[in-house]
DNA sequence: CCCACTACCTTGCAATACAAGGTATCGCTA
DNA sequence: TAGCGATACCTTGTATTGCAAGGTAGTGGG
């Protein structure tokens, strides 16, 4: 297969990842108490490649959304770590988005 | 609710279905012969707003891609349109895009 | 002959993922 | 105790891309 078609097809798939980064990383955030590394290890076992360089800008971004917060924690095997949690307004976006989602994915079906 | 919280909700609703864009397109396309107003109007029943400064760009890199191709058609009330069908590679293309779009349903299932 | 409508396209801007590189803390070991 | 590797956090520059706004051109009716 020639190489343009390849990087077509990567990159319209790397765009539909990115769209729901944002969401899955709530979702990550929801279920507990988690330090950037837990969300990239999450992150990779869902298929979502994402790097460092990707994901602090848009943790910083959504603490200043107010939607997470975070607290130092020791760590037992190097620097300490910023573990996040979601703020109420984080778990209420979150549910707005789970309804989007749900949309999304009828909307598509029934294009399909 | 505060403009600021409305705005990060509706801005990421927006990223899920600007990453979605390109797929839903070519899945419009797939069903038959179409014309840009046909897309549009597609897209709104399917709630993904778009507008034209959107979809002439995104269709001309898809041409230039080789996933679609055109014919101008004469219309019975205004000028020439463009109508827009799949390529053999838009359909390979649209075919993998199936999968990574279940892919991803899944990976986000078990995240909930 | 002009005006409204439709259709196609372009330009400038803003958001954002990513590659690459930088800083700081910790523990281990020479 | 000095240095090194590992871990963790963050920043800068670049490319992509959706969108708002505006531009061009063909068609038909008044």
């Amino acid at each position: 297969m020639p190489k343009e078609e390849m990087e077509s097809l990567e990159n319209t798939k790397a765009q539909m990842r990115k769209g729901i980064l944002e969401f899955c990383i709530l979702l990550i955030i929801s279920k507990g108490e988690v330090y950037s590394s837990d969300i990239l290890k999450d992150l990779k076992k869902a298929d979502l490649i994402v790097v460092e360089g990707t994901l602090y800008p848009l943790l910083s971004r959504l603490k200043g959304l107010g939607l997470l917060h975070y607290s130092w924690k020791e760590s037992e095997e190097g620097p300490p770590r910023k573990y996040y949690t979601l703020t109420e307004k984080g778990e209420q976006n979150l549910e707005q988005l789970k309804k989007t989602w749900s949309k999304l994915k009828s909307s598509i079906n029934s294009l399909i």
